[in-house]
DNA sequence: ACCAATCATTGACCTGCATCAAAGTGCGCT
DNA sequence: AGCGCACTTTGATGCAGGTCAATGATTGGT
């Protein structure tokens, strides 16, 4: 089964009635109960917006490791994400991996709409996406203005988690960049989910790694020294913060 | 005098008739005429739109050294930058600096719109800016799609620039660091002026440090790593490449 | 249930850059 | 010209995190 290894649906208006949108490919899709409806650049469409949208979306299946697209390629469509994660990074001629992301449901990709990607993204787990020729999308923008606010809010948002992220990576030691990493990672998920306990980690640790310009190494032997000093509990798929504060001063901002 | 330091105006059809612009405030402004009128923002505009614009900004000097916005600042204003130098930094707690971006003649500072910076600028050297009132500039933008959509471009270009800086910061030696610097600001001054075989660099070797993350004297070494090997040539003010292609292969991308 | 492959952890050692310290250089001011 | 100050360069030393290597833990395929 394709949805294998996704975690199990987070409850909400439609649980449980929700079509597998594999499925969907070429027929009915329904923005209107979309579950990141209001997390999306959706959020700025009305009824009838949303159905002009939902002419042109095609909701597909991404099976955990799959390509979405590379850096270079032609840009013929857009993303939007409506479940699962994604790592988007940059790769050097010599192998070099830099991870620039992870997007979560309700995340846009190709917020630029330039006309080649400037990296790559593929599926860190099994994911549900909706695809837009990027021109028809272009199209939408020019006819909803309120669309291209909510695009430019959401890429200057976008811009803002990047030069945060360049504070991280210019002036922070490892220990500091693990602790970041979880604490945004919780926040992230809470606006999603409602807030856990536990903070699930899809990814692997050399995507952790190459996300936080540290090694495999340095991010096992860190995670190690917060279990062993109980700052974190070691669950399965994940973390559990057992000291907020802790993580929140080595965070500090 | 207030403009001393400036680096001499850049010939352009109104060179040597520009009126000081520090002495238009509230007066005259002449948008139309404007050297970085098609690298900023205002490409978007015709000239009507143009003379909207001019009503609603007020064009200042700021010497060198001076703030312009600080971090968690209420944005009364966005800017518009026509000559000088600005670094954006962001500082941590404990006095960590990490810049974030030099902006440069048609740069615009508050893409974001948001009500407050979530970053510090002051000016490297004397610079001219315009200022406008962010509800104003608001306004404007919800009149003129164009405008809108011009932001939005500067925006996403911004975007994928803090994405490479990210690989920068977390994949890159320290020699490479600097290569990919100073081909990335010769790259930069070239669309401003025209292409000049000498680099300036008015910004101190602190700065270099602090938006490269390494230190002032891994800076300070690596420069003169590169003088010492006939990469650069050492000039006031600046530095002048000798040798393109080690350059070019050291920044590889 | 077993094996192979992948991923994570841990230890020993190394190195690129940071830190600490001391000259050297340039510039404004009187 | 001479002084003071800020900035830069250079050298000596240290260490956080990288590299190399081995072992454990998981996972998927048959």
């Amino acid at each position: 089964m394709v949805t294998e290894g996704l975690r199990p649906p987070i409850p909400g208006p439609n649980a449980g009635h929700r079509q597998n949108p594999c499925l969907d490919s070429g027929h009915h899709v329904d923005c209107l109960h979309c579950r990141t409806r209001f997390l999306s650049v959706c959020s700025a469409l009305d009824e009838a917006e949303l159905n002009d949208l939902a002419q042109i979306v095609d909701p597909r299946c991404v099976s955990a490791r799959s390509t979405l697209f590379s850096q270079g390629e032609e840009a013929a469509n857009v993303f939007n994400i409506t479940e699962g994660m994604a790592r988007l990074y940059k790769l050097l001629p010599d192998g070099r991996r830099q991870i620039i992301g992870f997007a979560l449901p309700g995340d846009f990709l190709g917020l630029s709409l330039s006309d080649q990607f400037s990296f790559s993204a593929d599926a860190v787990n099994d994911m549900r996406i909706c695809r837009i020729p990027r021109a028809k999308f272009a199209q939408q923008l020019d006819d909803k203005p309120r669309l291209l606010k909510r695009l430019h809010e959401m890429a200057a948002n976008e811009l803002m988690i990047a030069q945060d992220q360049l504070v991280v990576l210019g002036r922070r030691s490892a220990e500091e960049r693990v602790a970041v990493f979880l604490i945004g990672l919780r926040k992230r998920f809470t606006a999603i989910h409602h807030l856990s306990p536990t903070i699930p980690l899809p990814m692997s640790r050399q995507d952790i790694a190459d996300y936080l310009g540290l090694t495999i190494e340095t991010v096992s032997r860190t995670f190690s020294k917060f279990f062993r000093e109980k700052t974190l509990l070691n669950v399965p798929d994940g973390v559990r913060i057992l000291d907020l504060d802790r993580l929140n001063s080595l965070a500090m901002r």
